[in-house]
DNA sequence: AACTATTTATAAGA
DNA sequence: TTCTTATAAATAGTT
């Protein structure tokens, strides 16, 4: 366009076509802020040069990303449905996943067992005892445990004479209580996880996120 | 650009803005063509009229996505992160469900059981204990449904001498077993979810895609 | 990076 | 919209 004209093909000189990147990479971008400014328009231009190298131009009055986002809904093409991928699939398996808990969980409650062979039955109800045993143990070492404190707490109250005198603000004297008080002070549920009394467990009631 | 200078700066006659936003446009696109011919490069435009409406320019060498993409990688800068972020949000919860699904079965087995208050100790051992009951009914009645078929199987093959007699290509015969043969027939395991054997889950392999 | 002869883009009018 | 055309702007080749 200028000291002779030019076919528009690709030219071939290596730093010619850098020279040319580069001077007409500016003219477009002079070209979309005037039209930005004389039309009230919206341009983003990204654009990468033979070398890779990546220039941009965005409307002051725009982002690219709202660009994009108007672009997608207008084109109706999901651009980063590739990013959306793996994490579908995360969380197709986390469902799978939390499928088979539950049914573990069923199945330790006596439900759903119809997909259990007759051995798988058996086994069940051999691992299902095995850990109402061990429950029962720990409830058991722990009772022994609300026995040393309370006993310790004992020894601690008849060497401090002041000890067991709680001001509760009401004004009326409280003996300390013993028992129930170290329960209350050494069982408060830190995570109500498990609170059901019944055979049917709290935690069925999760979100399925389905 | 003739007929007289002009300024760069919105111009206000609505219809006189959008003539010269078509023209401009056309010439922007002509110029990116010929950018992307001469130079090697690829260039992608997206433009937003006053009017809302939207037009691409995209070198034949490229796609939108592709440019999109690596604009977004030179930049470093996340274009689709709210499309993200419900996703994000989605796998935030599973997995917090996931957790609690696993201690939930933890607990039932009789391990991480810190966290339960003493009553709590005692609400699941009522719930196991009546668990246990539960698939110990369940395995008596398969006991007695396998029964059942047995005696429905042996009048069957007693109408029918032809029953009961497998070629089992090896040349020796082989008579039909009754009992572990029809447990054979009907509690292969569909699913084989729970084939522990001892106190501990085969369900706590369970990938934690975390 | 500057220069400048030319080509190209385009504003205004039709 | 499209064409026309005078003129502004862009730029290819050169320095």
């Amino acid at each position: 366009m200028a000291r002779g004209k030019i076919q528009i093909k690709r030219i071939e000189n290596q730093t010619n076509r850098q020279v040319t990147y580069s001077k007409r990479r500016n003219g477009l971008f002079k070209k979309a802020h005037e039209l930005t400014v004389l039309c009230d328009a919206r341009v983003s231009i990204i654009m990468v040069s033979s070398t890779q190298k990546l220039h941009e131009y965005i409307s002051p009055t725009a982002t690219t990303k709202q660009l994009v986002d108007q672009y997608q809904k207008a084109v109706g093409v999901d651009l980063w449905s590739s990013h959306h991928e793996k994490m579908q699939e995360q969380l197709k398996k986390l469902k799978e996943v939390n499928r088979n808990l539950r049914k573990e969980i069923r199945q330790r409650m006596g439900e759903s067992l119809n997909d259990l062979s007759y051995d798988e039955l058996g086994f069940l109800i051999e691992d299902v005892d095995n850990s109402l045993r061990a429950i029962r143990e720990r409830k058991v070492r722990n009772v022994e445990e609300i026995h040393r404190n309370l006993l310790l707490e004992l020894d601690a109250r008849g060497e401090d004479p002041h000890y067991g005198l709680v001001d509760n603000g009401g004004g009326d004297y409280n003996p300390v209580l013993g028992y129930p008080r170290v329960l209350a002070l050494r069982f408060q549920p830190t995570q109500p996880n498990l609170h059901s009394g019944g055979g049917s467990s709290d935690l069925t009631t999760f979100a399925l996120l389905e």
